[in-house]
DNA sequence: ACAAAAGTGTTTGGAATACACCCATGC
DNA sequence: GCATGGGTGTATTCCAAACACTTTTGT
């Protein structure tokens, strides 16, 4: 027998869904998170976690609430990218999405296990299985728009631990911008920036000279959020 | 009695809308296009243009059909600024709205007659009334995307006629971006995009040397404008 | 001693900025 | 002839890019 459909409007409505890109960097690659489909349409197929917005919340809660049901992250980088309204892109109806994108810290977190029906897993952005949907769409803009932020804002501590060496924030640099950057310049730009803290701390067992670590410097950057920023990479 | 209210969903869905906030350029000073309400909520209140999104279109289609509803114009730019979706930001009831803005030329056309209900009003960005609902967050995010956008990306000549001085194209970039600017070292900037084509025809009946007129390489800037700019003002 | 990454300066070219005067035109 | 905006060049400063060797550590 079929359910009873319980709410009525004069218009038709499209259904309103969040998807929500999650970037993280494990030190060597940038990786975002897939959740296996376990249902029709693209069963089997890998997609950005996601889901419908409720009417006591707004986009950017339900893609908060997604990124939290996923990986039990509070207080991530969180924006919105674009929101994709084909009317086709969705084979089961009308569903137009409003697409968040994520940065949280892979290395000192870590993601919920996978619930009974949907496996969640990490891919390197260099790998990405064929997606569902239109989220190859999404995530060829989730990684255009990353990479024209990071050049101007420093949104890259978001990706990494509380303390990291300059190496570290190198590579993340790399690859995101999936560029080489002179270690010289490099570390010349990001001091210039006067954004990070140098601890005491240096690595250990390491099998060559020790890198200091250093922190970031919550303060001055909450400083310039407010503002805007003016630096690049 | 009350009207049989036709399409009915197993979950609430919040109303989509889209609003338009479109820019143009008369020679001085930048304005937008709004609209005064003729019903409630906020009756005789100022607004951006906007309605409901149709089931047959895209969000951007939705856009566009606004905007051919108020200004008669086809094929001005359009992008996407930012979808708003608080609660309680319309008081008729949930409503989740995709904000545009579009760049018109303000001196080759003009804008529909006002129909009946609706009057439609260009206003200076420098002198905006009180907005309908989160309108005038909209307007905020909307300046800031313009500023931020004409540093690096030649959108200025949508808003500017087929033919114009380089003087025009001056004011143009300090109403935008509220600064004034050196008039040579502006024009030097110009003259390396190398997006513009000197005119034969010069400025008549003027108190003054008569300045020539440029056009805009229309060629040059789509070959830019599929692969991404490099320019900044 | 050697392998492996850390750390460090200088030079060069190009872009951004600051700045002032003569020119053509209509009245 | 004068008021008005059009049009032009140079000097300086700052930033970006290119580039190579010494240091420290564990094995």
């Amino acid at each position: 027998m079929e359910k009873e459909k319980k709410y009525c409007y004069d218009y038709p409505r499209p259904a309103l869904s969040t998807d929500c890109v999650i970037f993280g960097f494990d030190g060597l690659a940038l990786k975002v998170l897939l959740i296996q489909r376990g249902i029709e349409p693209y069963k089997g197929m890998w997609a950005f976690p996601g889901g419908f917005v409720q009417m006591n919340e707004s986009t950017e809660e339900s893609a908060k609430r997604e990124l939290r049901e996923e990986t039990a992250l509070q207080d991530v980088f969180i924006e919105q990218l674009y929101t994709f309204s084909d009317v086709a892109r969705d084979p089961r109806g009308r569903v137009v999405s409003v697409a968040y994108f994520a940065l949280v810290n892979l290395k000192e977190h870590t993601i919920k296990a996978g619930d009974d029906a949907k496996k969640a897993e990490w891919f390197s952005v260099k790998n990405i299985p064929t997606l569902a949907f239109d989220h190859e769409k999404i995530f060829r803009m989730a990684m255009y728009r990353l990479k024209g932020k990071i050049r101007y804002q420093p949104v890259g501590f978001e990706l990494l631990p509380e303390k990291f060496t300059l190496s570290e924030l190198q590579y993340l640099y790399e690859a995101i911008l999936e560029i080489k950057l002179d270690k010289r310049n490099f570390r010349k730009k990001i001091k210039k920036m006067d954004l990070l803290i140098e601890l005491e701390e240096k690595q250990k067992n390491v099998q060559h000279k020790a890198a200091s670590y250093y922190k970031f410097d919550k303060q001055k950057y909450e400083a310039l959020t407010s503002k805007g920023f003016n630096f690049e990479i």
